[in-house]
DNA sequence: TGCTAAGCGGAGACTGTCTCCGCTACTGTA
DNA sequence: TACAGTAGCGGAGACAGTCTCCGCTTAGCA
């Protein structure tokens, strides 16, 4: 199965290349350790290159952002297809691809937010990604759907903002990933027919 | 009725007061015109007082912004006795309340997720003024509740976090504040018995 | 009117973002 | 293998925002 990244980029000389993965990885690092507000310029010191190199390959942090998360949409998308395909309750499967989503965007403090943000601003970097992560939740819905679990009128776009919204709220303020699962309930139950199944 | 602002501040010199109210007044206008993130020095120069008179009244962001929210409070709190009185049906009660506490909540760019994120942060100097946010939405739902129009289980705080999540998701990405209400539904359906009422 | 401390404010240290441009070294060609 | 041309490097430094320190000013009191 081909990557979902899209863009065929023109392929790079060998020391660019070099520095541009080690750059991804380097922020990877630094995100997971201090959020995705890392200093740039902390990160490419750290890769071994120049601001101006980092800033070369990634215009914008979002560049960047999007770059560390390649596999992630791929990730999502494994998860929507098992969620889509799953022969668990309704309730059970839509649970799990909420949860699973919920970890997944918050992968680094802050990520959340950026994702939010990006959801429906197409200038973003991210936004593709964004798409992405819509399109598997679509996918996911639809399957609930078709089993007539769910309400009329409920729509994938605004429960992907709900949930989004959600994992913001773990994210930023101190509350465990472990609160997030009684907001979820309230979604299921808002756009569930009948919500104990 | 007295203030909800709380602590009692010592009596400032004349001259302190005066600044202390300029710098308010300005950065109200300025967070308004640019958001929760307008630069503090900025401000500093525009209510004519140096960067440092600012930061001693105002030793954080938040403090400044949690002053400029003073009567805010006061309103939101109306706000609810208003709901909780209301003899509408409990959905357009509640969703009404919903609707405006988004839209207060929304007042500058940004000041959602500074709310958000203060919610569960009792370090946060807005904290407090969350608390009132957050006893203010209990009366709401507890009067609903009275009604026998709640869902059992239903906790004001987790319903508070999903609202003011959704605030935020409105705030950050760039749709109309319109947009809220579909997403407020859906929280509607999820806490109430019956939907339809 | 003069004393005293509360309060002022601006210079400047510090951190982070981002650019510009002279230099380096990779790659394709002969 | 040597060379030319250019893709790419990287660091100095401009710029913006935060925040502090401390010598000076002035309000408030006796």
């Amino acid at each position: 199965m081909s990557t979902t990244t899209g863009v065929e980029r023109k392929p790079l000389r060998a020391d660019a290349q070099r520095n541009y993965d080690k750059i991804v990885e380097t922020a990877r690092a630094m995100f997971r350790e201090r959020g995705a507000d890392a200093s740039l310029d902390e990160i490419a010191k750290r890769a071994g290159v120049g601001p101006g190199t980092l800033y070369r390959h990634f215009p914008t942090r979002e560049a960047l952002i999007d770059a560390v998360m390649r596999d992630w949409a791929d990730r999502i998308n494994a998860d929507s297809d098992e969620a889509a395909a799953s022969e668990l309750p309704p309730r059970e499967a839509l649970s799990g691809w909420f949860s699973k989503f919920v970890e997944n965007v918050g992968i680094y403090h802050g990520a959340a937010a950026k994702v939010m943000a990006a959801m429906d601003d197409p200038a973003s970097p991210i936004y593709r990604k964004c798409q992405i992560l819509v399109g598997a939740n679509q996918k996911v819905l639809d399957s609930v759907r078709d089993k007539g679990a769910l309400r009329d009128g409920v729509d994938a776009r605004e429960v992907m903002r709900i949930v989004s919204g959600i994992a913001t709220v773990v994210d930023q303020s101190g509350i465990g990933a472990d609160d997030a699962e009684p907001m979820l309930a309230i979604v299921l139950d808002g756009i569930l027919v009948d919500p104990s199944d």
